[in-house]
Order: C-alpha cells, then structure tokens, then sequence
DNA sequence: GCCGTTTTCGGCCCGACTGTTTTCAGTCG
C-alpha cells in the first residue's frame, strides 16, 4: 500500500496515544499530535519530502520526527511504532470512544483488571469489579455505562443542516431568558464546517448560575453531561452534545472569539498577543511584563483584531491557512453573502427523481426571492433515478418553455439536464440534444472504483466538452457516509479553467462537493464556482443558505460565483460559446 | 520531542467540572 499524508499523520497520532498510554512526558506526546497536524495542514507533496529525508526546516517537525518520517515514508512501516503497539491490544483503542475515559484511566483498567475492549468493560461493570478498583466508584461505573450506551446509539458527527435544526430551537429557547444580554453559537458551526460534533453555546450575564440551570432543563434534552456555575452540557435526542457557557458582557468579545476557534488560528493569534506583550485568553488580555503596550479597550470581536493590527476575520476563514496574513495586509476578501443570490442550477423535479413538480420547484424558488432557476433531471443512463432519454427531455424542455411565458417576470426557468458522464469520458447525450439545452451539469454517477488517473482523465475528457457549462458534485461523497472517488482536483480545476467549465458548490447538506479546501486555489486559477442546492424537493432549497456559508470558508467573493449574478448577464454568458467565455468566467483575476 | 530577541536548558495553555478523596487527579475543550 502507498504511503499518503494521512499514513504519516495518523501514525504520528496513534504513537501520541500510545505514549500516553505509556505515561510518558505530556509534551513528548503534544510533539507528535502537533507533528500530525503539520503533515495534515502541509502545503505541498510531504510524502516526496519524508521520502528525500528533507522535512528540515518545517517549524514543529525536530530531528527525531524527521527520521521517523524518512523511515515510514520510505519503507511503508516504522519500527518504533510497531513495537509501540506490540505493547498494547489493538482492541485497547476503541475505550478512547467512550466520553470521560481518557489514558490514565485507560491505563488503570488494563494494567489492574485486564481490561482491553469494550465488551471486556461492559462486563466489568456489571460485575461490580470496576467500582472497588481505586480511582473509580459507584459514579464511574453508571458513567462508564452511560458512555459505551451513548457511543452504540449515536455516530458522534452531525452534518451542519442536521446540527442547525437541532441547535437553533435551542438558542430560541435561550433568547427567551430575560438575563441573557447576549447570545451566540460559536465554535465550527460558526465557522460553517461541513461536519461538527457538538454545539457550542455562549450567553453574556450577571446570572451565569441561573442560565446553566435553564439550559440543562431544557425540554429536548434527554442527558445532562456536566453542570456548573458556568459551564453545562447537555446531549439532544438525535445524540448532539450542546455546550453552553456563560460570562459577563465585558468577557463576551474575548470568551466569542476563544470558542469560535479553530484551535489553530487561536494558537496563531496568542502568538500575535505576545508581541504586544499581552496574554489573551478566553476572559481578555493581561499584560505579560513592564514593556507591554497599553491594553485598548474591548467591546466587540472585532476590537480584539485590531488591537492586534488586524482587520476583522470572518469566522468562517478562522482555519489558520492564510487568514492572519492577509487580515495583516488588509488583504482579506470580501465574502459573498446570501443576498447576492440571484438565482441557482442543478434542481430536479419529479420527471426524474424529485418529489416536487415543475411548477412546485419554480413557485418555491419566486417565495425565495430568486430570479432564475436551472432544472437539470437526471439523463437515461442514471437509470436508478428515473432518468429521462432523448424524447422525455424535449418534452420537458417543451413544458419549460411554456411555464416560462406564464412565469414571465416572476421568475425564468433554464432548461438543462444533469448529464450522466460515462465511463470512458464521453457523455448520455449526443450533441445534437445537448445544444438544445440553456446548460447542463455534468456528473459522475457511476463506477466510483476507477482508479485515480482514470477517474481523473474521464471527467477532464467531459470538462472539454464544448456543451458541459458545469461539474457536479466532484467528488461524489456523501458526508458521513462515503468517501470521496479518488480523483486528482487539482487537475480538473486546471482543466476547468483551461476549458471556461464552472465548477459546482454542490451545497446538498450530505454533499457539500467541492470541498472548500479546493475553492481558494479554484478561484485563483480563475475558475467560476455556481452554488447549486441539488434541491429534489422545494424544501431542498434551502440548503443554498449552508452553501453560502460553505462558500464563504472558500474564500469566495461574489464575483467568483456565478449565480449572483443577474438573469441578463447568465442569459449573455449561456449564449456566449464556451471557448469564447474567456473573459466573462475569469472574474476572480480581475 | 520541540524550540530559542528567554538560544542548548527549561518551559511547553489552562480553567471548569466531576468524582473520589479529604486536597486533588483526570478529562474535556
């Protein structure tokens, strides 16, 4: 098997664990997590590098992870770290899972009473053998059970639509207590991650005490996990775990900017502090010594940037991957926002798998506010999904063209078709249907196990075709669920740029494909991106909200998406031939 | 194990909460 990244840093963390396990120097141990996370956030081909036995010079990687590196990347094992876990069960590791289990206790089990798996665990529980073992009680047993019942019942990651829906009758709830003066969720699902596993939530008042009681009474929750003066969790129905913590308005700004995160960018931003000579924790700065400047004053989020020289960053960007830099150059981008939505591509109705008809799909799009949108029902060979062939899509094209005179004004349908890409590259469609058409999304929907290359080649073949406008979801991932097709994004956005394809934000809340980690170098290749809700019911276009937001942790502007702008100016670029778009795709290079 | 306008040793983020123990260790974020 190849080495990857992810082999180097999920070996450098298993080691983490194991020297943990081991009691070792806890900062022996932060060296190698901190190792992972440098391998996984490199810029650049690491593996070549280990390989070479040249990582000299990268912060945070000292001698001895470079050997090891150069020992893994270079024969595939490291002997260091099978003899690490030749010391231990493998099965040990599934005990990390369970919440409030960490390695000392860990440790104490196995070394004491055996005790390698969660089955093992289980039954020691119910034999009353873990309660007399010292360190542990009655508390630790009906916890221990509480945790591996937790753990069986729910998968621990929520996908941010899912996490929305839960959290947001929760902050309603904490709206209504008069002691609240403010309110806000922070942590990823601020930052807009595709993903998250708890709901952080933050209130600003003079009666923290009162608020974590409201907040562990309230009615959905179905387990309180911890309960203090400032600080509770509780775990929902579907199994989200909701934190809340409470502190004064004068501590809100830092306590908001602390939780948001990521971990990394506060790690980067504590650094700038303390060369101010000030310590910032979640609470405010506190001077470090004698030549410490003088502390300004503090009332929003944004004060805390400045007085660090910075201009705002927007939570979304909070990842550490450029963001400090520019917000220090000023140079940081002017996100696109909901409201620049005009319209939206990529909707089915019930020709093919949508549960809404034409007419339902169009009227829910006027109650949004839109002023277009593309229909593109699946083609013949996405058989599974009732796609329609050559005579069905004219129909359909037929019946577009008519509710488009009755809609005039209100709204203008474009007529497309998500176009299945075959295997060999070549597309459902021959050329004489596809230019009948206003657009088309082309997509992969079928053998997800070519390998990388060929993966890569069949979609480029479909991107240089002259009547693909867009790609579908790239990636064909679903979040949570399964994995990405191996394919080399990299090339595909060089080829959409080569070729003027817009490339789609496939914002279904079990898609979000193109991953936002690619949008930033996309937008700089000039590459135009089209946030597409793959909506197959009217409630399904909702989810443009939480891919303005997706969009947004890309670092794109609205010039950079193509759907904000207006019916007119997508009318001109549809007509335009696709070689000729040169000049209408690359907005983001001007 | 890593790092250095604290530069080759000594520090590395730390506060809140819980359970067990009786003053604190372990976990979490």
């Amino acid at each position: 098997m190849s080495v990857t990244p992810e082999t180097l840093a999920s070996t450098l963390e298993e080691i983490a664990l194991l020297l943990e396990l081991k009691g070792e120097n806890p900062f022996k141990t932060r060296a190698y997590r901190n190792g992972a996370d440098i391998i996984r956030d490199f810029d650049g081909d690491i593996v070549q590098r280990a390989k070479d036995n040249d990582l000299k010079g990268i912060k945070g990687i000292g001698e001895a992870l470079q050997d090891k590196l150069h020992e893994l990347a270079s024969t595939g094992k490291l002997v260091y770290h099978i003899e690490l876990k030749n010391e231990f069960p493998d099965t040990l590791f599934e005990l990390f899972e369970l919440q409030g289990l960490g390695p000392k206790k860990i440790k104490a089990l196995w070394d004491e009473l055996g005790i390698a798996s969660i089955g093992g665990l289980r039954r020691a529980c119910e034999d009353g053998k873990i309660a007399s073992l010292k360190g542990f009680g009655k508390k630790s047993v009906e916890k221990i059970l509480a945790a591996i019942e937790t753990r069986e019942r729910f998968s621990g990651r929520y996908r941010l639509a899912e996490a929305a829906s839960a959290a947001e009758p929760l902050r309603d709830y904490l709206r209504q207590h008069p002691d609240v003066h403010q309110l806000e969720i922070c942590g990823s699902y601020r930052r807009g991650k595709e993903t998250v596993h708890d709901i952080d939530f933050l209130v600003a008042t003079d009666k923290p005490a009162d608020l974590t009681a409201y907040f562990v009474a309230y009615e959905s929750s179905i387990e309180t996990i911890v309960h203090g003066e400032t600080k509770a969790s509780i775990r929902l129905g579907n199994g989200l775990q909701c934190d809340l913590r409470a502190v004064s308005n004068q501590q809100f700004p830092f306590a908001l900017q602390y939780f948001t995160g990521s971990k990394e960018h506060n790690v980067a931003m504590r650094s700038l502090a303390r060369q101010r000579g000030w310590s910032l924790n979640e609470y405010d700065f506190t001077p470090l010594g004698d030549s410490s400047d003088p502390i300004p004053e503090i009332t929003t989020e944004a004060d805390i940037y400045a007085s660090l020289g910075l201009t705002f960053v927007h939570p979304a960007l909070r990842e550490n991957k450029g963001e400090l830099e520019a917000a220090d150059q000023g140079t940081l981008p002017d996100l696109i926002t909901q409201e620049n939505l005009r319209g939206t591509f990529h909707n089915h109705t019930t020709e093919s798998d949508g549960r809404n008809t034409l007419r339902q799909m169009a009227e829910a799009a006027i109650e949004l506010g839109l002023s277009y949108l593309g229909i593109s029902d699946h083609s013949k060979a996405s058989f599974q999904a009732n796609g329609l062939d050559e005579a069905r899509l004219l129909k359909q094209l037929e019946a577009i063209r008519e509710l488009n005179e009755e809609l005039e004004g209100a709204i203008h349908l474009f007529a497309g078709s998500e176009v299945d890409i075959l295997r060999d590259g070549s597309l459902d469609f021959c050329d004489e249907i596809l230019e009948q058409l206003d657009f088309t999304v082309a997509s992969v929907h079928n053998a997800f196990s070519l390998s990388e290359a060929e993966q890569t080649e069949r979609v480029i073949k479909a991107l240089q075709h002259p009547h693909v406008t867009m790609l579908g979801h790239s990636t064909g991932r679903l979040l949570l669920r399964r994995e990405p097709y191996p394919i080399d994004l990299g090339a595909v956005i060089e080829a959409a740029a080569e070729t003027n394809t817009i490339i789609e934000l496939n914002c279904a809340s079990k898609r979000m494909d193109m991953d936002w980690r690619h949008w930033h170098r996309a937008r700089d290749k000039g590459v135009l991106c089209s946030i597409n809700p793959d909506a197959h019911t009217v409630e399904g276009l909702q989810a443009l909200h939480f891919g303005v937001r997706v969009a947004q942790k890309g670092w794109l502007r609205r010039r950079d998406v193509f759907n904000t702008r207006s019916l007119e100016e997508v009318r001109t670029f549809l007509a335009t031939p696709k070689a000729e778009r040169g000049e209408l795709s690359q907005a983001a290079l001007r």
